[in-house]
DNA sequence: TAACGATGTGTACACTTGTTCACTTATGTG
DNA sequence: CACATAAGTGAACAAGTGTACACATCGTTA
Protein backbone atom coordinates (compact mmCIF):
# COMPACT_ATOMS: atom_id res chain seq x y z
CA UNK A 1 0.00 0.00 0.00
CA UNK A 2 2.54 2.54 1.36
CA UNK A 3 5.06 0.92 -0.65
CA UNK A 4 4.48 1.64 -4.16
CA UNK A 5 7.12 -0.08 -6.18
CA UNK A 6 4.96 -1.05 -8.88
CA UNK A 7 6.09 0.36 -12.23
CA UNK A 8 2.79 1.34 -14.40
CA UNK A 9 3.38 1.33 -17.67
CA UNK A 10 4.41 4.24 -19.52
CA UNK A 11 5.94 5.82 -16.31
CA UNK A 12 9.04 6.28 -17.36
CA UNK A 13 8.09 7.41 -20.98
CA UNK A 14 6.41 10.65 -18.95
CA UNK A 15 9.52 11.07 -16.61
CA UNK A 16 11.79 11.55 -19.49
CA UNK A 17 9.73 14.13 -21.32
CA UNK A 18 8.44 16.11 -18.58
CA UNK A 19 12.63 16.10 -17.57
CA UNK A 20 12.94 17.71 -20.81
CA UNK A 21 10.37 19.70 -20.51
CA UNK A 22 11.33 20.74 -16.89
CA UNK A 23 15.56 21.49 -18.86
CA UNK A 24 13.96 23.47 -21.18
CA UNK A 25 11.71 25.56 -18.42
CA UNK A 26 14.52 26.31 -16.41
CA UNK A 27 16.03 28.28 -19.76
CA UNK A 28 18.05 25.54 -21.43
CA UNK A 29 17.68 24.79 -25.64
CA UNK A 30 15.74 21.48 -26.42
CA UNK A 31 18.61 21.18 -29.08
CA UNK A 32 21.10 21.31 -26.30
CA UNK A 33 19.71 18.73 -24.46
CA UNK A 34 21.45 15.03 -24.33
CA UNK A 35 20.14 11.93 -23.72
CA UNK A 36 22.12 11.16 -20.83
CA UNK A 37 21.48 14.40 -19.33
CA UNK A 38 17.52 14.63 -19.66
CA UNK A 39 17.64 10.26 -17.85
CA UNK A 40 19.65 12.31 -15.12
CA UNK A 41 17.02 14.52 -14.54
CA UNK A 42 14.26 11.90 -14.90
CA UNK A 43 16.22 10.04 -12.55
CA UNK A 44 16.29 6.82 -14.81
CA UNK A 45 19.60 5.06 -16.17
CA UNK A 46 20.56 6.61 -19.47
CA UNK A 47 19.60 3.09 -21.44
CA UNK A 48 16.52 3.16 -20.44
CA UNK A 49 15.82 5.80 -23.04
CA UNK A 50 15.99 3.69 -25.81
CA UNK A 51 12.80 1.22 -24.39
CA UNK A 52 10.72 4.72 -25.86
CA UNK A 53 12.30 6.78 -28.17
CA UNK A 54 14.83 5.81 -30.72
CA UNK A 55 16.53 9.64 -30.31
CA UNK A 56 16.41 13.00 -28.93
CA UNK A 57 14.68 13.59 -31.92
CA UNK A 58 11.84 11.51 -31.86
CA UNK A 59 11.72 12.84 -28.32
CA UNK A 60 11.23 16.12 -29.70
CA UNK A 61 8.48 14.59 -31.99
CA UNK A 62 6.10 13.19 -29.54
CA UNK A 63 6.35 15.83 -27.50
CA UNK A 64 4.87 18.09 -30.46
CA UNK A 65 2.20 15.83 -30.07
CA UNK A 66 1.30 16.42 -26.51
CA UNK A 67 1.38 20.25 -27.44
CA UNK A 68 -1.19 19.29 -30.19
CA UNK A 69 -3.42 18.12 -27.34
CA UNK A 70 -2.30 21.10 -24.73
CA UNK A 71 -3.75 23.44 -27.83
CA UNK A 72 -6.80 21.46 -28.58
CA UNK A 73 -7.54 21.87 -24.83
CA UNK A 74 -7.10 25.25 -24.75
CA UNK A 75 -9.17 25.73 -27.86
CA UNK A 76 -12.19 24.13 -26.46
CA UNK A 77 -12.04 26.16 -23.10
CA UNK A 78 -11.84 29.23 -25.18
CA UNK A 79 -15.10 28.44 -27.37
CA UNK A 80 -16.67 27.07 -23.88
CA UNK A 81 -16.44 30.78 -22.42
CA UNK A 82 -17.06 33.18 -25.37
CA UNK A 83 -20.24 31.99 -26.32
CA UNK A 84 -21.06 35.85 -26.82
CA UNK A 85 -19.47 37.77 -29.43
CA UNK A 86 -18.78 40.72 -27.19
CA UNK A 87 -15.93 41.11 -24.96
CA UNK A 88 -14.14 38.13 -27.32
CA UNK A 89 -10.38 39.22 -27.81
CA UNK A 90 -9.86 40.42 -24.42
CA UNK A 91 -11.28 36.46 -23.09
CA UNK A 92 -9.47 34.96 -25.35
CA UNK A 93 -6.54 36.57 -24.83
CA UNK A 94 -6.69 36.26 -21.10
CA UNK A 95 -7.23 32.23 -21.75
CA UNK A 96 -4.41 32.10 -23.90
CA UNK A 97 -2.30 34.10 -21.17
CA UNK A 98 -3.56 31.50 -18.83
CA UNK A 99 -3.01 28.54 -20.62
CA UNK A 100 0.90 30.12 -21.61
CA UNK A 101 1.81 30.01 -17.67
CA UNK A 102 0.06 26.75 -16.75
CA UNK A 103 2.22 25.18 -19.43
CA UNK A 104 5.24 27.54 -19.16
CA UNK A 105 7.38 24.80 -20.20
CA UNK A 106 5.46 23.64 -23.12
CA UNK A 107 4.77 26.69 -24.91
CA UNK A 108 8.72 27.76 -24.10
CA UNK A 109 9.26 24.12 -26.16
CA UNK A 110 7.32 25.41 -29.09
CA UNK A 111 8.84 28.98 -29.46
CA UNK A 112 12.17 27.39 -29.50
CA UNK A 113 11.40 24.49 -31.41
CA UNK A 114 10.12 27.00 -34.53
CA UNK A 115 13.92 28.15 -35.36
CA UNK A 116 14.86 24.27 -34.05
CA UNK A 117 17.55 22.11 -35.31
CA UNK A 118 15.04 19.24 -36.12
CA UNK A 119 13.64 20.12 -39.59
CA UNK A 120 10.73 17.22 -38.02
CA UNK A 121 9.91 18.87 -35.23
CA UNK A 122 9.92 22.34 -36.49
CA UNK A 123 7.55 21.12 -39.81
CA UNK A 124 5.30 19.30 -36.64
CA UNK A 125 4.76 22.64 -34.77
CA UNK A 126 4.31 24.91 -37.90
CA UNK A 127 1.48 22.38 -38.69
CA UNK A 128 0.04 22.89 -35.15
CA UNK A 129 0.50 26.40 -35.58
CA UNK A 130 -1.90 25.88 -39.09
CA UNK A 131 -4.01 24.13 -37.63
CA UNK A 132 -4.50 26.30 -34.86
CA UNK A 133 -4.89 29.09 -37.04
CA UNK A 134 -7.56 27.50 -39.20
CA UNK A 135 -9.75 26.61 -36.49
CA UNK A 136 -9.76 30.13 -35.51
CA UNK A 137 -10.45 30.78 -38.55
CA UNK A 138 -13.46 28.69 -38.68
CA UNK A 139 -14.77 29.61 -35.54
CA UNK A 140 -14.99 33.69 -36.21
CA UNK A 141 -16.61 32.23 -39.56
CA UNK A 142 -19.21 30.41 -37.52
CA UNK A 143 -19.74 33.97 -35.33
CA UNK A 144 -20.61 35.34 -38.69
CA UNK A 145 -17.42 37.42 -37.38
CA UNK A 146 -15.59 39.40 -39.56
CA UNK A 147 -17.54 39.67 -42.40
CA UNK A 148 -15.90 41.65 -44.14
CA UNK A 149 -13.06 40.00 -44.83
CA UNK A 150 -13.11 38.10 -47.99
CA UNK A 151 -12.37 33.97 -47.14
CA UNK A 152 -8.79 34.00 -48.31
CA UNK A 153 -7.88 36.96 -45.87
CA UNK A 154 -9.40 36.07 -43.18
CA UNK A 155 -7.24 32.65 -43.43
CA UNK A 156 -4.63 34.81 -43.64
CA UNK A 157 -5.54 37.57 -40.64
CA UNK A 158 -5.97 34.41 -38.81
CA UNK A 159 -2.21 33.14 -39.46
CA UNK A 160 -0.97 36.79 -38.62
CA UNK A 161 -2.64 36.29 -35.12
CA UNK A 162 -1.06 33.29 -34.27
CA UNK A 163 1.76 34.16 -35.54
CA UNK A 164 2.04 37.15 -33.94
CA UNK A 165 0.74 35.92 -30.45
CA UNK A 166 3.61 32.93 -30.60
CA UNK A 167 6.30 35.57 -31.15
CA UNK A 168 5.09 37.24 -27.89
CA UNK A 169 5.36 33.94 -26.24
CA UNK A 170 8.86 34.68 -25.92
CA UNK A 171 8.85 37.91 -24.51
CA UNK A 172 5.94 36.82 -22.15
CA UNK A 173 7.81 33.49 -20.67
CA UNK A 174 10.87 35.19 -20.06
CA UNK A 175 9.57 37.60 -17.46
CA UNK A 176 6.46 36.02 -16.42
CA UNK A 177 7.01 37.84 -12.72
CA UNK A 178 5.44 40.93 -13.01
CA UNK A 179 2.99 39.78 -15.99
CA UNK A 180 0.39 42.53 -15.44
CA UNK A 181 2.75 45.15 -17.67
CA UNK A 182 3.23 41.96 -20.06
CA UNK A 183 -0.36 40.92 -20.12
CA UNK A 184 -1.81 43.99 -20.86
CA UNK A 185 1.22 44.92 -23.53
CA UNK A 186 -0.35 41.27 -25.28
CA UNK A 187 -3.73 42.08 -24.96
CA UNK A 188 -3.12 45.64 -26.13
CA UNK A 189 -1.62 44.53 -29.30
CA UNK A 190 -3.81 41.84 -29.79
CA UNK A 191 -7.03 43.92 -29.37
CA UNK A 192 -5.73 46.67 -32.00
CA UNK A 193 -4.52 44.27 -33.90
CA UNK A 194 -8.14 42.30 -34.58
CA UNK B 1 53.83 36.28 -52.85
CA UNK B 2 52.19 32.92 -53.18
CA UNK B 3 52.83 32.19 -49.89
CA UNK B 4 50.76 33.98 -47.81
CA UNK B 5 51.50 32.87 -44.40
CA UNK B 6 51.10 36.32 -43.09
CA UNK B 7 48.68 36.42 -39.90
CA UNK B 8 46.18 39.26 -40.43
CA UNK B 9 45.30 40.78 -37.06
CA UNK B 10 41.73 39.25 -36.46
CA UNK B 11 41.80 36.74 -39.15
CA UNK B 12 41.31 33.86 -36.71
CA UNK B 13 38.52 35.70 -34.47
CA UNK B 14 36.53 36.33 -38.33
CA UNK B 15 37.06 32.71 -39.06
CA UNK B 16 35.51 31.48 -35.74
CA UNK B 17 32.70 34.05 -36.13
CA UNK B 18 32.32 32.79 -40.04
CA UNK B 19 32.33 29.38 -38.46
CA UNK B 20 29.86 29.18 -35.88
CA UNK B 21 27.43 31.19 -39.03
CA UNK B 22 27.96 28.57 -41.83
CA UNK B 23 26.81 25.67 -38.79
CA UNK B 24 24.09 27.45 -38.21
CA UNK B 25 23.15 28.06 -41.92
CA UNK B 26 23.85 24.49 -41.65
CA UNK B 27 20.64 23.75 -39.66
CA UNK B 28 22.45 23.41 -36.97
CA UNK B 29 21.05 25.30 -33.38
CA UNK B 30 23.54 28.19 -32.31
CA UNK B 31 22.82 26.46 -28.74
CA UNK B 32 23.91 22.97 -29.62
CA UNK B 33 27.60 23.91 -30.87
CA UNK B 34 30.67 23.70 -28.98
CA UNK B 35 33.75 25.00 -29.12
CA UNK B 36 35.68 22.21 -30.47
CA UNK B 37 33.12 21.89 -33.14
CA UNK B 38 33.20 25.90 -34.13
CA UNK B 39 37.53 25.68 -33.96
CA UNK B 40 37.30 22.44 -36.52
CA UNK B 41 35.02 23.98 -38.91
CA UNK B 42 36.99 26.87 -38.78
CA UNK B 43 40.29 24.93 -39.66
CA UNK B 44 42.01 26.44 -36.47
CA UNK B 45 42.97 24.42 -33.26
CA UNK B 46 41.11 24.93 -29.81
CA UNK B 47 43.23 26.57 -27.95
CA UNK B 48 42.67 29.59 -30.35
CA UNK B 49 39.30 29.93 -29.39
CA UNK B 50 40.08 31.54 -26.07
CA UNK B 51 42.00 33.84 -27.74
CA UNK B 52 39.41 35.86 -28.79
CA UNK B 53 36.13 34.85 -27.12
CA UNK B 54 35.55 34.11 -23.04
CA UNK B 55 33.37 31.19 -24.08
CA UNK B 56 30.50 30.56 -26.88
CA UNK B 57 28.03 33.21 -25.14
CA UNK B 58 30.65 35.31 -25.73
CA UNK B 59 30.68 34.49 -29.38
CA UNK B 60 27.30 34.40 -29.52
CA UNK B 61 27.12 38.21 -27.91
CA UNK B 62 29.68 38.97 -30.43
CA UNK B 63 27.49 38.05 -33.09
CA UNK B 64 24.60 39.82 -32.58
CA UNK B 65 27.19 43.01 -32.81
CA UNK B 66 27.49 42.88 -36.02
CA UNK B 67 24.15 41.72 -36.53
CA UNK B 68 23.59 45.32 -35.87
CA UNK B 69 25.70 46.38 -38.05
CA UNK B 70 23.97 44.28 -41.22
CA UNK B 71 20.38 45.88 -40.07
CA UNK B 72 21.64 49.45 -40.18
CA UNK B 73 23.31 49.02 -43.33
CA UNK B 74 19.98 47.74 -44.80
CA UNK B 75 18.24 50.36 -43.10
CA UNK B 76 20.31 52.76 -45.01
CA UNK B 77 19.75 51.40 -48.44
CA UNK B 78 15.88 51.09 -47.60
CA UNK B 79 16.16 54.68 -47.04
CA UNK B 80 18.12 55.54 -49.78
CA UNK B 81 15.71 54.08 -52.26
CA UNK B 82 12.45 54.93 -50.96
CA UNK B 83 12.74 58.46 -51.09
CA UNK B 84 9.25 58.85 -52.60
CA UNK B 85 6.36 57.83 -51.05
CA UNK B 86 4.89 55.07 -53.58
CA UNK B 87 5.47 51.55 -53.68
CA UNK B 88 7.34 52.28 -50.20
CA UNK B 89 6.19 48.94 -49.06
CA UNK B 90 6.93 46.83 -51.85
CA UNK B 91 10.28 48.36 -52.16
CA UNK B 92 11.18 48.03 -48.53
CA UNK B 93 9.62 44.22 -48.37
CA UNK B 94 11.76 43.80 -51.26
CA UNK B 95 15.41 45.23 -50.01
CA UNK B 96 14.92 43.09 -46.39
CA UNK B 97 14.35 40.14 -48.14
CA UNK B 98 17.41 40.36 -50.46
CA UNK B 99 19.31 41.35 -47.05
CA UNK B 100 17.79 38.28 -45.41
CA UNK B 101 19.05 36.00 -48.14
CA UNK B 102 22.22 37.52 -48.65
CA UNK B 103 22.80 37.06 -44.77
CA UNK B 104 20.92 34.11 -44.70
CA UNK B 105 22.94 32.57 -41.56
CA UNK B 106 22.83 35.87 -39.90
CA UNK B 107 19.16 36.15 -39.88
CA UNK B 108 18.97 32.46 -39.28
CA UNK B 109 21.02 33.04 -36.16
CA UNK B 110 18.46 35.91 -35.04
CA UNK B 111 15.59 33.86 -35.62
CA UNK B 112 17.31 31.05 -33.53
CA UNK B 113 18.46 33.11 -30.47
CA UNK B 114 15.01 35.27 -29.86
CA UNK B 115 14.28 31.73 -28.48
CA UNK B 116 17.95 30.45 -27.71
CA UNK B 117 19.59 29.78 -24.61
CA UNK B 118 21.38 32.50 -23.50
CA UNK B 119 19.70 35.40 -21.79
CA UNK B 120 21.86 37.71 -22.68
CA UNK B 121 22.36 36.85 -26.58
CA UNK B 122 18.21 36.71 -26.27
CA UNK B 123 17.89 40.31 -24.61
CA UNK B 124 20.60 41.76 -27.14
CA UNK B 125 18.61 40.57 -30.19
CA UNK B 126 15.60 41.76 -29.12
CA UNK B 127 17.18 45.35 -27.83
CA UNK B 128 18.46 45.36 -32.05
CA UNK B 129 14.83 44.67 -33.06
CA UNK B 130 13.55 47.59 -30.34
CA UNK B 131 16.21 49.72 -32.45
CA UNK B 132 15.11 48.60 -35.80
CA UNK B 133 11.36 49.34 -34.84
CA UNK B 134 11.65 52.50 -33.16
CA UNK B 135 13.99 53.45 -36.46
CA UNK B 136 11.13 52.58 -38.35
CA UNK B 137 8.59 54.60 -36.71
CA UNK B 138 10.51 57.73 -36.97
CA UNK B 139 11.19 57.14 -40.80
CA UNK B 140 7.49 57.26 -41.03
CA UNK B 141 7.05 60.36 -39.32
CA UNK B 142 9.89 62.18 -41.09
CA UNK B 143 7.78 60.94 -43.86
CA UNK B 144 4.19 62.34 -42.95
CA UNK B 145 2.78 58.55 -43.23
CA UNK B 146 0.52 57.01 -40.83
CA UNK B 147 -0.54 59.98 -39.89
CA UNK B 148 -3.87 58.95 -38.65
CA UNK B 149 -2.29 56.83 -36.25
CA UNK B 150 -1.30 58.95 -32.46
CA UNK B 151 2.40 58.01 -31.82
CA UNK B 152 2.09 55.31 -29.51
CA UNK B 153 0.21 53.48 -31.82
CA UNK B 154 2.80 54.16 -34.79
CA UNK B 155 4.91 52.15 -32.21
CA UNK B 156 3.41 49.62 -31.23
CA UNK B 157 2.61 49.08 -35.10
CA UNK B 158 6.00 49.06 -36.28
CA UNK B 159 6.91 47.00 -33.52
CA UNK B 160 4.74 44.66 -34.38
CA UNK B 161 5.46 44.59 -38.12
CA UNK B 162 8.97 44.04 -37.19
CA UNK B 163 7.75 40.84 -34.87
CA UNK B 164 5.84 39.84 -37.78
CA UNK B 165 8.61 40.07 -40.75
CA UNK B 166 11.05 38.46 -38.19
CA UNK B 167 8.80 35.48 -37.61
CA UNK B 168 8.42 35.08 -41.19
CA UNK B 169 11.92 34.62 -41.47
CA UNK B 170 11.48 31.16 -39.87
CA UNK B 171 9.19 30.64 -43.21
CA UNK B 172 11.10 32.03 -45.54
CA UNK B 173 15.06 30.67 -44.93
CA UNK B 174 13.74 27.60 -44.07
CA UNK B 175 12.82 26.99 -47.72
CA UNK B 176 14.27 29.43 -49.83
CA UNK B 177 14.58 27.93 -53.50
CA UNK B 178 11.08 28.24 -54.47
CA UNK B 179 11.19 31.83 -53.59
CA UNK B 180 8.77 33.18 -55.48
CA UNK B 181 5.99 31.99 -52.99
CA UNK B 182 7.02 33.01 -50.17
CA UNK B 183 8.23 36.03 -51.33
CA UNK B 184 5.05 36.72 -52.72
CA UNK B 185 3.08 36.26 -49.17
CA UNK B 186 5.47 37.34 -47.14
CA UNK B 187 4.55 40.97 -49.46
CA UNK B 188 1.21 40.02 -49.19
CA UNK B 189 0.82 39.88 -45.79
CA UNK B 190 2.88 43.19 -44.56
CA UNK B 191 1.32 44.85 -47.01
CA UNK B 192 -1.89 44.19 -46.06
CA UNK B 193 -1.09 44.62 -42.58
CA UNK B 194 0.03 48.02 -43.14
C1' DT C 1 68.47 45.29 -32.63
C1' DA C 2 66.23 43.63 -28.41
C1' DA C 3 62.44 42.84 -25.86
C1' DC C 4 57.49 42.50 -25.39
C1' DG C 5 52.72 41.41 -25.95
C1' DA C 6 49.43 39.47 -28.75
C1' DT C 7 48.27 35.53 -31.40
C1' DG C 8 48.67 30.70 -32.94
C1' DT C 9 50.08 25.60 -31.91
C1' DG C 10 50.64 20.77 -29.78
C1' DT C 11 50.01 17.85 -26.10
C1' DA C 12 47.69 16.28 -22.23
C1' DC C 13 43.96 15.21 -18.84
C1' DA C 14 39.86 14.47 -16.63
C1' DC C 15 35.01 14.20 -17.91
C1' DT C 16 30.96 13.53 -20.48
C1' DT C 17 28.66 11.62 -24.20
C1' DG C 18 25.97 8.04 -27.14
C1' DT C 19 25.34 3.31 -27.62
C1' DT C 20 25.84 -1.80 -26.77
C1' DC C 21 25.33 -6.08 -24.22
C1' DA C 22 23.92 -9.33 -20.96
C1' DC C 23 21.12 -9.54 -17.06
C1' DT C 24 17.10 -8.94 -13.79
C1' DT C 25 12.39 -7.87 -12.75
C1' DA C 26 7.51 -6.97 -13.35
C1' DT C 27 2.99 -7.44 -16.11
C1' DG C 28 -0.49 -9.48 -18.37
C1' DT C 29 -2.36 -13.53 -21.11
C1' DG C 30 -2.95 -18.64 -22.15
C1' DC D 1 0.52 -21.33 -12.59
C1' DA D 2 3.77 -20.75 -16.33
C1' DC D 3 5.57 -18.26 -19.73
C1' DA D 4 6.37 -14.50 -23.16
C1' DT D 5 7.13 -9.94 -23.48
C1' DA D 6 7.91 -5.35 -22.10
C1' DA D 7 10.51 -2.34 -18.96
C1' DG D 8 14.38 -1.31 -16.12
C1' DT D 9 19.45 -1.97 -14.66
C1' DG D 10 24.62 -1.81 -14.49
C1' DA D 11 29.06 -2.21 -16.52
C1' DA D 12 31.75 -1.13 -20.37
C1' DC D 13 33.79 1.30 -24.49
C1' DA D 14 35.24 4.35 -27.95
C1' DA D 15 34.75 8.96 -29.21
C1' DG D 16 34.24 13.65 -28.25
C1' DT D 17 34.35 17.61 -24.99
C1' DG D 18 36.20 21.80 -22.30
C1' DT D 19 40.18 23.60 -20.54
C1' DA D 20 45.17 24.20 -18.99
C1' DC D 21 50.06 24.51 -19.77
C1' DA D 22 54.25 25.31 -22.12
C1' DC D 23 56.06 26.68 -26.23
C1' DA D 24 56.59 28.98 -31.01
C1' DT D 25 55.98 32.85 -33.95
C1' DC D 26 54.75 37.36 -35.47
C1' DG D 27 54.43 42.83 -35.37
C1' DT D 28 55.47 46.74 -32.85
C1' DT D 29 57.72 49.77 -30.12
C1' DA D 30 61.74 51.33 -27.29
Amino acid sequence: MADRTKRRPGETREKLMNAALTLVGKGRHFASLGIREVTRQAGVVPTSFYRHFRSMDDLGLQLVDELGLVLRRMMREARANVLQADKLIEESVGIFVAHAQANRSFFLFMAQGLAGESRAVQEGIRSEMRFFASELANDLRRLRLMEHLSDADLDMTCDLVVRTVAFSLTDLLSISEDDDYQIGQVRKRTTRFL
